[in-house]
DNA sequence: CGGCCTATTGATTAGCCTCAACCCACGTGG
DNA sequence: CCACGTGGGTTGAGGCTAATCAATAGGCCG
């Protein structure tokens, strides 16, 4: 896919059909396209704060603590947009997880361009409380929250965002790997594959191959969840 | 404290002095000051997100799962700002830990007038990334991270927002209960006080009653707090 | 001074981690 | 074409951290 290509399907879904085409341009000329490669960290600069579009593939955004212990911060997929911090008490790094197509900004540029553009600005905030909304609600599940109920919690958000509705089941294409999921969800690969062997063997999901999931009784794993039950 | 002068205190912390007054009048019109109260949760509409600004003593932010469970997602001090969600799949609530003024807004109302300020609108953005930031460091905190970890990296944070650095000691005197240091690190009580103990035994803290605490070693708690140690 | 709530300390348990073996799919080269 | 190696995933046995259960101590109020 060329960069323009890339460029316009990002500008598409996240700048507004209102812009000149000269702002437009200045957008444009801030980003750069990063090719597809498999299953590698993505180089930024560490000292700068980025902006990321995912346009095909699945990245994650890991955060590190001693001892070579990860933690996956949070998932993205195709059409998404991500801002990665600069390395500060705690570093972090933007992997990709499949080939993946991604076009990369620097934050402080993009947002500086956006303070005279305050529908772009409205998206970057709209944005980053996405992510805020999704990481806090991470947070409950590692703090809070059994290893049980947070696989199922995973596989529910899952669903949501890359599942394909098959009948009444949804079919899942997990783009990462088992070590991916655990350290996720602060839990160890084989904590994660015996969670997995318990669904299936409740027959509330069936495993394709090592990445299928076939989800047969959703509103069982949203009942593991955890999920505050509202009191009628 | 009067609304006029709670509200000068954000608009002087959080608002362009470049704004017009009528611009200003219009803000203002969408606050709503919420008087002392003590440990308690903060009413508010559980449909729509706020904007709160803390003028006085100190909130937290819980996210509540099934069973009761309850995990503090963050606190605040004098001077911040943050963004209470509406109820989701995980309800949250905000509860004052001491005595405090608070003024609220409608975070929608007030985003909407925002459009027209791009300043504004930058002021939120960064508020937001900035609870993100944190967000993510608590997550890795929460995920991979343990117990003598946890608090010792609770403490060095603390130090940093609400310390009294007196010679080389830095005093803390903590305004939130066990109870909500546990639910917030992602432990019980009794774990909390045994590590508080640990810290205690190794002469890198005193305590003093019940919500004091004198660091007598900064260092030795940074070192305890699993930050990853870059290579020179 | 007595009651009450929070914090601390102690004993035991449980859930997840660690270590280790095994399985399976896939790719490679003989 | 199949033996082999490799890397991810699964399964099993035992250990350790933090939770649970229970009792005591200490501030802070009347």
């Amino acid at each position: 896919m060329t960069f323009n290509q890339i460029f316009e399907r990002f500008s598409s879904r996240y700048l507004p059909a209102s812009l000149s085409d000269a702002a437009m341009m200045r957008f444009r000329a801030l980003g750069r396209a990063l090719p597809v490669i498999r299953e590698a960290p993505v180089s930024l600069d560490e000292n700068a704060d980025h902006l990321v579009y995912v346009c095909s593939g699945a990245t994650k955004l890991v955060a590190h603590a001693s001892a070579g212990r990860d933690q996956v911060v949070a998932f993205h997929f195709p059409d998404e947009l991500i801002a990665v911090p600069a390395r500060a008490e705690h570093s972090y790094t933007l992997y990709t997880v499949s080939p993946s197509e991604l076009l990369v900004f620097d934050y402080a540029d993009f947002a500086d361009l956006a303070r005279g553009e305050p529908a772009v600005l409205r998206m970057l905030l709209d944005c980053a409380r996405k992510s805020l909304g999704r990481c806090r609600d991470k947070s409950l599940a590692l703090g809070r929250k059994t290893a049980p109920e947070r696989l199922a919690g995973f596989l529910v958000g899952m669903a949501v965002r890359i599942g394909a509705p098959q009948d009444d089941i949804t079919f899942l294409d997990l783009p990462m790997s088992r070590r991916d999921i655990a350290d996720s969800l602060g839990l160890t690969i084989e904590t994660v594959s015996r969670q997995f062997t318990l669904l299936r063997e409740q027959k509330i999901i069936e495993t394709v191959g090592k990445s299928g999931v076939r989800i047969r009784d959703l509103l069982a794993l949203e009942a593991r969840a955890g999920y505050l039950i509202e009191a009628a």
